[in-house]
DNA sequence: TACCCCATGTAATCAGTTACATGATTAT
DNA sequence: ATAATCATGTAACTGATTACATGGGGTA
């Protein structure tokens, strides 16, 4: 045992599975609802991580149901592994902004497509803001949302609002005189 | 030719390298400098990008220098490649927040220790923020800062201002009784 | 019966991280 | 002389992405 250190993405299927058993898509579609705003996962890493935390002991394969789903459960050892994990400090986050780039090498683009992808990235942020609103409330009337998951959706929102006060504040000179007002 | 399109990595790299020839060296320094707020690539990188662009022909290694320096200049198919790089839509960023993750699966930890990580993560955007501001005030006092990093570097002033505003918004439950005030 | 979605998985590749090895030059 | 820093690079690995292959089950 005490294998290796687990890594964020197969520590965050653990903490899924503590509910109960699930198969790959489940655990594909739980993550991406629950925590798809501030982590990715792929399908195909889902079930890589599934059958080496099987390996591990971490977690059991259950018997293939009908359509071959194949349940998988926690084990006591995979409890552990996972109770060790969230002890640990946290990285910090790592951003990668594509846009900030291209932004920053501004001078070899002409001014009105530059422009152009800062209104076009400008409206995807504030779809977003709305999405978290909308999100937000929801968790609010449905009073089954736990108090964690429920402050990590907040985050959302502080980062979509932060996001957008950059974008107005940008000089007009790189917005365009079409202008970036929502 | 057309080989494939670049990647964003090397792409910066090929923005650094028209002001004129650097070294793998000074790629790092750079690029950790102007563009480390949101994007972050390792030395160990920029040495293989620059082989295999050499090797395709974007960038051409001129004689080793003193201390085995090696200036990398671009070529014409370069900055061709570089043009067709910035002119695309940038792909939207990505964010991996583990604090998020650890907080959302909060409730397996004791509220006292989630509080302590919240507020150790707290501490450290506090000081970025500070940081930022610094630059930013440094580069208003230097006239030379092209308006394009100018605004990038904006973006980090945005964006710790969004996330200080989450953690302040928190509900005492989580953050503890210990208090998160600045 | 044909089509679409559910569900699992593999293969191949690419990108990113960490650690290490090597040697030159500068400063003390 | 020796230590620190400059500078280049390789090796090994982990993680992430994309694409594809396969087949069951439900529905029109």
């Amino acid at each position: 045992m005490a294998d290796r250190a687990l890594n964020a993405t197969a520590a965050s299927l653990l903490g899924f599975l503590h509910r109960g058993p699930l198969t790959g898509w489940d655990l594909v579609a739980t993550a991406q609802l629950v925590i798809g705003d501030f982590w990715t996962l792929t399908q195909s890493q889902v079930y890589r991580e599934l059958s080496a935390m099987d390996r591990a002991g971490l977690v059991s394969a259950g018997d293939r149901g009908s359509r071959d789903r194949r349940p998988y459960s926690i084990t006591d050892a995979g409890r552990a592994a996972f109770a060790a994990w969230i002890e640990r400090d946290p990285p910090s986050e790592t951003i990668r902004f594509p846009l900030l780039l291209t932004l920053s090498f501004g001078r070899h683009l002409p001014a009105p497509r530059l422009a152009e992808m800062l209104e076009a990235h400008r409206g995807m942020h504030a779809v977003r803001l709305a999405e978290y609103q909308e999100q937000c409330a929801a968790a609010d009337a449905a009073q089954d949302v736990d108090p964690f998951s429920r402050a990590a959706l907040e985050f959302g929102l502080s980062y979509e609002r932060g996001v957008l006060a950059w974008f107005d504040q940008l000089p007009s000179t790189m917005t365009g005189p079409s202008g970036a007002s929502s």
